[in-house]
DNA sequence: GGAAATCGTGTAAACGTTTACATGATTTGA
DNA sequence: TCAAATCATGTAAACGTTTACACGATTTCC
């Protein structure tokens, strides 16, 4: 096998120096003969610039990472097409974090981000303590955070707004005179949950119910199984007359529980997720979600750190997507 | 900000030479006093090797690639899944090329790995053609190809038995005396609609059905849309006493389709999946489905990878994995 | 006890780029 | 027409590591 041609190879077929080359490769070339030459002898050799010695010198890998907690919920798949896109037509290629599912792994991953082998962070952790944050903000690369946590930290990011979500959803519930709802929710040591639970309870709070508290069961996962474990487990199940689920894949494992129960969704129990991922479409019946975006926020996500990887000074840009309840035949 | 510490800082304070700094990094260090003093002046420093001059001196980037066609469809994401497991443990970072749906898209992104920016890749691409292949076997780097493409390229190679795979649902249907099997194949470019075509065709023969050709309809798109379409396009879709889709995808637009039109499944018509994804057991009703077990193929495949990388020698491995029909209601 | 082997550490070159600066050629403008 | 400005190109240093080699100190072994 032939040694790799580098751009001393180039620039002595072309007969140039190889800062011609660069230059050349660079897109700051003069335009002339002598381009023509370059770009014929890059042609011919299949010379292709080296990342690292390249990444070496300009201080910039032309990479970015997205760490997100865990790729077995279908949202986080949206989210990373919708990175997926918004990088697609820029220089950066896409690093994926292994799964942070313990405040643990997400402290390594971001140590590791030390190393320089990433311009930006697009981060979505469910869980964080102070360490966390301090390691975020002692980072020296741009960050983009989705999700609601850190809203104390001076960064981009892309938040969700869990109490109107979750307000919607009871609103419809209510005005379709399901007047039990019991809110299942996931492990409530993150974010998410908390948030997603505040939600809840401020909704119904707000429509004059006493001590919704007592109507939370929690799922030691955000998974179909948990949803199905934490339902039996639940006393009194029997009383309510709909579900709100914390995501889509606590509410398919709704269902599933609902449906072996012979309990018809909806006409017995009324059932809406959270998340509308493309799970939701595909259940049976259909599931009544509240679209938090996620395609739309991974998307967002890359297009403000491209921007502020173009601009460093950018003043920091916090959005709070407006959720959408989407009405199918689950509720 | 403070300019971010380089071996140079680190053994400047523990006043020993640059070299003594890169070996204690290194871990080929003495043991002794000096490492030790080494030790904390890198804590105390925060000190983090700079992984593009590394890559560089050492040529190799701990970056691998995996290429997809889509992270829509729910086996992809087990895939990812599986690889992030078998890295987990590795000093390589995961990058994720974008989506691979055409040809060029595939060119594209092999012609770019020539950057030296990933020591290995791992490829799952649904099209390819000759300049495919002449530009995987011109690559400098490892390859493990996932799929049932590229037969004759010497690589490491993790295939599917989808003869197998579809004559264990075709047998199984005509035990359960269906013996009107429609197959719901995704778009013929691509290798995998081929390969499970082929297997479809030769189980229904070895089964004495004459001519089963006419026993196909193709979607546009392994997805549930493109399904339904595909379906309400066909003539005589009544005639089916069961329904053998290309991918789970397809299946659960399938059902879809078929709950839709009042047509009960399993009762008047059975539905069998391919790929057994994440959304088998989620589906009502469950999907029965021939698991080609995805995640396991992504750990594998990072495991052939790793295994090549430490020893560029070995022999490239070509495993098949055989396939298990997952039975559940759905058939 | 002394030659040989082993060990710990330092020196310096190299990896493949980019880019500030220099230089000589060409163009511009009065 | 000639000085000034502009332009294309080359020279060389630098980015932050790793590692072959050298060298002096220590250990080993008879």
């Amino acid at each position: 096998m032939k040694a790799k041609p580098t751009i001393h190879a180039v620039a002595e077929r072309a007969g140039v120096s190889i800062a011609s080359v660069s230059r050349v490769v660079n897109g700051i070339a003069s335009g002339g003969a002598t381009e023509e030459r370059i770009r014929r002898a890059i042609k011919e050799l299949g010379y292709e610039p080296n990342s690292a010695a390249r990444a070496l010198k300009v201080n910039a890998s032309e990479q970015i990472c997205i760490a997100l907690p865990d790729l077995s919920n279908p949202v986080y798949q949206s989210m990373i097409r919708g990175v997926q896109k918004g990088f697609k037509l820029s220089k950066y290629r896409l690093m994926l974090s292994p799964s942070l599912s313990s405040t643990e792994e997400v402290i390594t991953q971001l140590k590791s981000l030390g190393r320089n082998y990433a311009d930006g962070l697009i981060i979505n952790a469910l869980v964080a303590d102070e360490e966390v944050e301090s390691l975020l903000s002692s980072l020296r690369i741009p960050v983009v955070i989705i999700g609601s946590s850190f809203n104390q930290l001076n960064f981009d990011s892309i938040q969700v707004d869990s109490v109107q979500g979750a307000t919607m959803a009871v609103e419809y519930l209510l005005k379709k005179n399901r007047k039990e709802v019991l809110f299942l929710n996931g492990p409530w040591i993150t974010n998410p949950a908390k948030r997603r639970e505040e939600g809840f309870l401020r909704a119904m709070k707000a429509q004059g119910v006493k001590s919704p508290e007592k109507d939370i069961a929690n799922a030691k996962a955000f998974n179909p199984q948990a949803a199905v474990q934490a339902l039996t487990d639940f006393p009194n199940i029997k009383k309510y007359s709909a579900i709100l689920c914390a995501n889509d894949f606590l509410a398919a494992g709704t269902i599933k529980f609902l449906t072996q129960k012979k309990i018809r969704v909806p006409e017995d129990v009324a059932v809406i997720g959270i998340d509308n991922t493309d799970l939701a479409p595909l259940l049976n019946p259909t599931l009544t979600s509240v679209d938090f975006k996620a395609e739309y926020r991974g998307e967002l996500a890359a297009k403000y750190l491209l921007d502020r990887l173009e601009n460093p000074d950018l003043a920091p840009r916090k959005v709070k997507i407006e959720p959408e309840l989407v009405i199918r035949e689950s509720a």
